[in-house]
DNA sequence: CGGATAGTTCAATAAAACCGAACTATTGAT
DNA sequence: ATCAATAGTTCGGTTTTATTGAACTATCCG
């Protein structure tokens, strides 16, 4: 019964979407290493290793459905790309200073 | 009993947590005219009309707490202003481009 | 003082997140 | 073609978080 993907039209996205799929630690981290990678990356290598799988496919339902990935079945397993250039298109500098400051809030352990 | 206001350092304002409180709705609206305005605000001025005074409250608390704004008393008023500077200092362009991007999704009735 | 104004705190309810368990879909080996 | 393995989904119950009415505090002004 898997529903295919909804993925919303870039002028349907609302910024408090993205602010509030970023917000989430663990969405961070999985976007952050979606787009620090050079391929469309699978749930399982862009989520932290120990995140139980239902809360990994819930996360990324949430950055699918706040128009910040794109994700396509491939096989059997689902990869995700960032969709960064209509994204900086909507909304200028926001994805990308996001990203940009999360370098700085490196675990200081 | 009222607890003096607390405000976090600069350095240990997180982007999450100033994601997470520019996510809501409310909040994203109250920075927005915090943000428009000229000088200090009190948060009735600040906060949506029929917002109910303990949401207020509450909303206030989680700006405040994620580094975005500053609170003082002044007589019977509570007055905010927006930490830009700083913010800019320690996360560049993230809170500019979302204050500019917060104007694309007005509404449209 | 007493009333008005501005905001806070508490506690109860409502909403949302989390995750184990059972399930589906695809692949690859036999 | 069947079977096991892999990757992810869905459901439902529990935990966590948000919302808000009611009672409270603190300050101002007449």
């Amino acid at each position: 019964m898997q529903r295919p993907f909804v993925h919303p039209a870039v002028d349907d996205v609302s910024l408090e979407s993205i602010l509030y799929a970023l917000a989430d630690p663990v969405r961070l981290e999985i976007i952050k290493r979606i787009a620090g990678g050079t391929c469309a990356m699978n749930c399982s290598t862009a989520a932290p290793a120990d995140l139980p799988k239902s809360t990994q496919s819930h996360h990324f339902q949430v950055l699918r459905e706040a128009g910040l990935i794109r994700s396509e079945r491939r096989g059997t397993e689902v990869v995700s790309v960032l969709r960064c250039t209509e994204l900086e298109k909507r909304f200028p500098g926001v994805i990308g200073s996001i990203l940009k400051a999360s370098d700085k809030t490196k675990k200081k352990i």
